[in-house]
DNA sequence: GTCTATACAAAGATAGAC
DNA sequence: GTCTATCTTTGTATAGAC
């Protein structure tokens, strides 16, 4: 039906704004990927390429959010623990050429471009938004709460360039034992 | 003289970086930025646009190695707040649409251009030397001082990218107070 | 060595048949 | 709604005069 072909050109969108980046994914691969005919984009996507990578921005926003949604635990340290493993296979990924859509149109929007700029801002405050109420629900005051989910997510998007630029998750694992420790011995609730 | 022509290339293209990103960096803006003709780039970087994108990154390697050789302190908590108060700059740069040129072409180099990733990642890397050995002259433990450094380096990107996304400093603000209060309780000499 | 002019490819965008 | 064909712009790269 027509509304998997929308469906289809987002996720190849997304998929090549983690490869390749903003300015480096084209319609020829998109359509490449997707199946779909150089014309449906614009019938689609009126607005071209900022509202197809806006919309693959989103699509990933929501997406890693309802993945975050799935970290259990009953106290901060478990929760940060399952955090790290969660994103484990993500930073590989990453080291593997295939990171991250949001920071891409984080680090490759214009200006001329806010409603990019954003869409991206939103996918990282959602992701922070149910960190920080996680932490909350096991005992972590609010303020505090919301700086550690902050952090955590600053973590994530570092590691994702970090790992991407040295192909590697080795530093990942390093930092990241090292984060975990420190927050431990902050007794956050 | 001939010299300047080619470094003023080389931060016009480190400019583009960081505004624009990789992808984006165009010829044209970078000749018009430093006011050389057309054709001198090829005299200059006979492999073209890789070429100078790869001496623009170790450009800002080197030039952002010295700042963080400044870096003064008689105790790591010291050492990570002078850290912490030279960065603030930066992100705000980031958050005015100035990020990272060693960033954008970590997320944006594709594997066909293993040169510009391992540039981007031997600037990475001499960033967490530096800190990690001025960690280690004020006590603390090697591996810890390494683990640390790379801590604040996978921070420091992080930072970046998400202060590009939200147009503000204020969430690096947050977290850097919460990453600083969870490594001074660490005590790491 | 420096600069002008240009070749060639690929991008985004659009028009219009079906 | 879907697809083909094409317009326009912009980019990298090169050739050759001076």
């Amino acid at each position: 039906m027509a509304g998997d072909t929308k469906q289809r050109m987002v996720q190849a969108a997304a998929r090549s704004l983690r490869e390749r980046g903003l300015a480096a994914t084209s319609f020829t691969d998109v359509i490449a990927a997707s199946g779909a005919a150089r014309g449906a984009i614009y019938h689609h996507f009126p607005r071209g390429k900022d509202e197809l990578a806006e919309q693959a921005v989103e699509w990933t926003g929501r997406r890693v959010r309802l993945e975050l949604d799935g970290i259990t635990g009953d106290d901060p340290e478990t929760v940060l623990r399952h955090f790290v493993d969660l994103i484990r296979p993500i930073v590989a990924a990453a080291a593997g050429g295939v990171s991250c859509a949001v920071a891409a149109v984080a680090v490759e929007a214009s200006p001329a471009q806010p409603a990019l700029t954003a869409a991206a801002d939103g996918a990282f405050q959602s992701w922070i938004e149910v960190l920080a109420e996680r932490l909350c629900q096991v005992g972590v005051e609010r303020s505090g709460a919301g700086a550690t989910a902050e952090l955590m997510i600053t973590f994530l998007e570092g590691s994702l360039v970090l790992a991407r630029a040295s192909g590697s998750v080795a530093m990942f694992d390093r930092s990241a034992t090292s984060l975990l420790q420190a927050l431990a011995l902050q007794g956050l609730e």
